[in-house]
DNA sequence: CTAGTTCATTCCATTTTGTCATGAATGATG
DNA sequence: CATCATTCATGACAAAATGGAATGAACTAG
């Protein structure tokens, strides 16, 4: 990062500001300061650029096309510093916020539905949720910790096990009953909701209960889980969806599990955290929760039991 | 764009140098400065952000949460800032910048080995070659043109049609021989090379000239089309392949094109700028300069007829 | 033609920044 | 243990940078 290459803050931002405006004179008025300190500064930016970034015509100033492409890039730059800014001064009042990165359908479907759980036991804690598609090096991201799925292979850090991901049969209840849905064999001849992203969930699984069938991908087909578990939820078909991305519809009854077999995809969800660091107390506290959830969410398995 | 929220570029150096070296005085060092300003510009920027960013330990320093969550985020403003000053300076050598958004492939494959062409009709051209895969609006890249294909239907800009894209099926001279390929039904019978993005080609290719097969999609699979051609070019099967992907190789021999007859994609590529912008005098030559060449690729069509 | 507007620039007072020196608290070595 | 070296913090001060006020040239509108 050589200090050539990067203008004082003040230049930028009168820059930025004049050619939002496209004058100097309504930039020193957002900015509280007089037409000379503004038309300064783009001076001083243009000199230690060797680039015009306005022309001035008459009393008038136009981006030049390089003004064009450098206002396109530090716009963005300039809006990333103050959102980081921003985030790090909310930071101050609290001292205890937990960094973590989750995967965005568990984040969604399984995490977010029990914070508030969490935030009765830890009350002044904050949270900041991103996403993290693969695992990252602690030491490179600015995390407490991860959920994540998979291999509990990552480096430097201490993975947890959660619950394993199990795929499970779901239908409403009205279509359970109208095609009086009794064993597995009984789904050869329904309608059955498919993922895009997944094509073999249903063959894998009538293998899986020994059901034969040369028919296993018929029926409508979905890109999104959430599309799925609606159109099962309207009679539309048999779906088969993780268990814990339909919690909710299987407590309400709007979806019932159609048997107590599933499906394990050789998968498992984990907390995962530094290891060598010390545990800030916020971070201990949210394991144990977390724990004591998935603990929670195991036993409820066996309380879900069909019909 | 508030300035209470964009701390002075220096201040956020001396951070990023320290944070780096864990140590005001090697940052000093890096920075040419001394360990006291260093150690002053940092305390300056946590007394502005009113957080600690680094906890003095002994003789060390020690990032924080807050330190490290705040590290993270502007090291990438610091460097897409650094990225676009030096890209504005250098173009003070150049007024002549032409500012394209081209397809990758057709940027790959078509444009770059033709560019030595233009660069003699305008030696003093600067040329700014970025990806863009969707039509994007002028007004908001900083573009003096861009190079896209399907429909030419673009807001706010005029777009006039080069060629258009068709797919050919070739093979090498030895795998042709070797096969006696002589008209399309003896593609039935040969090992055919599959593109993992276009599943269908082959099976399209072959209703195009009326030959039924139910094994349109025996072959090996490929996820890109430089690997098939060079499979191709090892005698490994026949391939379906865009013909401006391969006009070095049917010029060389390396390839051969097995039948004229193509299969026209619906889909052509275009030069398209803005409307209603002053065309710069290096824009201007390269259209001129880009219609000529897309004449002589639509000429050489006819060159390229097969023995 | 007159009055108002806009960018450029000079002069100058105020603010900011970096150096140097010093000090407290280690940290290493014999 | 004593001595010397190292590292961050901070005060004093000189140099550099910044912004305001005023002025001027070139428009712009009525």
């Amino acid at each position: 990062m050589k200090r050539a290459f990067i203008p004082p803050a003040d230049s930028l931002i009168a820059f930025e500001c004049a050619a939002r405006h496209l004058s100097f004179t309504r930039a020193a008025e957002e900015l509280h300061l007089t037409q000379g300190a503004v038309s300064k500064q783009v001076r001083q930016l243009e000199d230690r650029l060797g680039v015009e970034l306005f022309r001035r015509v008459r009393q008038r100033i136009v981006l030049t096309d390089a003004g064009r492409l450098y206002l396109h890039d530090i716009r963005g730059a300039l809006e990333n510093m103050t959102a980081a800014t921003r985030q790090v001064m909310s930071y101050a009042g609290s001292a205890d916020v937990l960094n973590l990165a989750v995967l965005p359908t568990f984040g969604t479907r399984w995490l977010a539905p029990r914070l508030a759980g969490f935030q009765k036991r830890f009350p002044d804690a904050g949270l900041n949720l991103s996403v993290r598609l693969q695992p990252f090096d602690f030491d490179e991201e600015p995390f407490d910790g991860a959920i994540h799925h998979g291999d509990p292979v990552w480096a430097g850090a201490i993975a947890e096990r959660l619950f394993d991901e199990e795929v499970i049969p779901v239908a409403s209840r009205a279509f359970r009953d109208r095609h009086d849905i009794r064993d597995p064999a009984d789904l050869v001849r329904v309608p059955r909701l498919q993922l895009a992203t997944r094509p073999l969930a249903w063959r894998q699984w009538f293998e899986h209960v020994g059901v034969e069938t040369d028919a296993a991908f018929q029926g409508a087909r979905f890109e999104q889980f959430v599309m799925i578990s609606e159109a099962a939820i309207h009679n539309m078909g048999a779906a088969l969806i993780p268990r814990f991305f339909v919690e909710a519809e299987l407590a309400s009854g709007r979806l019932v599990q159609l048997f107590d077999i599933s499906l394990d995809q050789n998968t498992a969800y984990y907390f995962v955290y530094p290891e060598g660091r010390t545990m800030r107390p916020v971070v201990k506290t949210f394991r144990q929760w977390l724990m004591e959830e998935a603990r929670t969410a195991r036993t409820n398995r066996e309380a879900m039991l069909p019909r």
